[in-house]
DNA sequence: TTTTAGTTAGTGAACGATAACAAACATAAT
DNA sequence: ATTATGTTTGTTATCGTTCACTAACTAAAA
């Protein structure tokens, strides 16, 4: 019967909610292949969840795990052009480890589902948004940025990030996302710098 | 009973599926409500398309259409400027126009669902991004844009404006996308201009 | 002994798809 | 002009399957 606490029966199950919508999307995210895959029966998920939407917003809140530890990485930068770089390096390592979490990350087939999803979904953003948004206006006082709205930098930044992952992921992860970071940190600072 | 021909008959089917989809995303689009909204029975759909994967083949032409026309209009820009003027504002206008294109314009979702349709997709993406690689080719020969690789150009622009429409969705639309165009054209300018 | 994490069995509703049949239409022979 | 024949576009009824979720019960741990 392999009885164990809620809690770490709770991190499996989205554990491998997160796997399933990695592997087929969020349409394939069943109770049943979940209950499945955890290897107990479909009730017992109840014992941990109150309902399917209870789950999807556990997986979300990995958003807001990634985005803390991302956090964390661009404090340890000491001026704009190596918050950026943290940033944006932050982004590839961690997905290139953990590939699952690029259907996660970017997912917005989710926000469709329910008004708290969507309200849940709108904060992540606007969260990494503000990120991104201090970086961009301390690179500015340091004076190494140039004369653009902060918002469109900011705009690029995320757009830039999002269609590598995209296409990374489209191309089955077939180049290696790490190694994208140079390039990537060198491209967007000719476009930004003074 | 209101028999109308096969052609009619298609068009009205994939309008309608696209509205569902620009409502309630794509996991929303089943048979049924796809038949309700249409006013024909469930199996009278399958007179005109195969199987449901038909039908999103043909909510995918539908990009094809919209690509058909951008480059239409690109063609009209006497050179890279003017030309990327046209091909941003073109996406905006359109779009402004045409909400429900949105969902369906940059749908990733829809990938997961068979290999037909991820193939399909992927056409779709490489063309896009060779129409802006042309642009992009034609303001270096021009002495107009800066010595950054023509693919982080590409990925750029095709990320400032994904993630414009993005926002725009999840804001339910509430400001005005042609207004964006400006904006866009003078942010995106200033980061690869000479 | 009480609480907690599991089970088996089953609910009603929705899914994509099909069989069988009917009415509308087109065409060609009478 | 009328009738016969085949095709196309529709219908109703129903298929098997899957969906999220629950009632009732059981075994393990505290």
């Amino acid at each position: 019967m392999a009885r164990i606490t809620t809690e770490e029966r709770q991190k499996i199950i989205i554990d491998e909610a997160i796997n399933i919508i990695h592997e087929g999307g969020y349409e394939s995210l069943s109770i049943r292949e979940l209950a499945s895959k955890v290897k107990i029966s479909e009730p017992a998920i109840y014992r941990h969840f109150l309902n399917k939407e209870d789950i999807v917003l556990g997986v979300l809140s990995r958003i807001g795990d990634f985005d803390h530890l991302l956090e964390e990485n661009i404090e340890r930068g000491n001026n704009a052009v190596e918050k950026l770089k943290k940033f944006i390096y932050f982004h590839f390592n961690f997905l290139q480890e953990n590939k699952e979490m690029t259907s996660i990350l970017f997912s917005e087939d989710i926000f469709n589902q329910s008004d708290i999803l969507k309200q849940k979904l709108l904060r992540i953003i606007k969260y990494r948004k503000s990120l991104l948004k201090n970086i961009i206006e301390l690179g500015k006082k340091e004076n190494e940025i140039k004369d653009i709205e902060t918002n469109d930098v900011v705009t690029m930044i995320i757009g830039f990030i999002r269609v590598t992952i995209l296409e990374w992921r489209l191309g089955d992860f077939s180049f290696n996302l790490s190694n994208k970071g140079d390039q990537t940190v060198d491209a967007i600072w000719k476009m930004i710098i003074r």
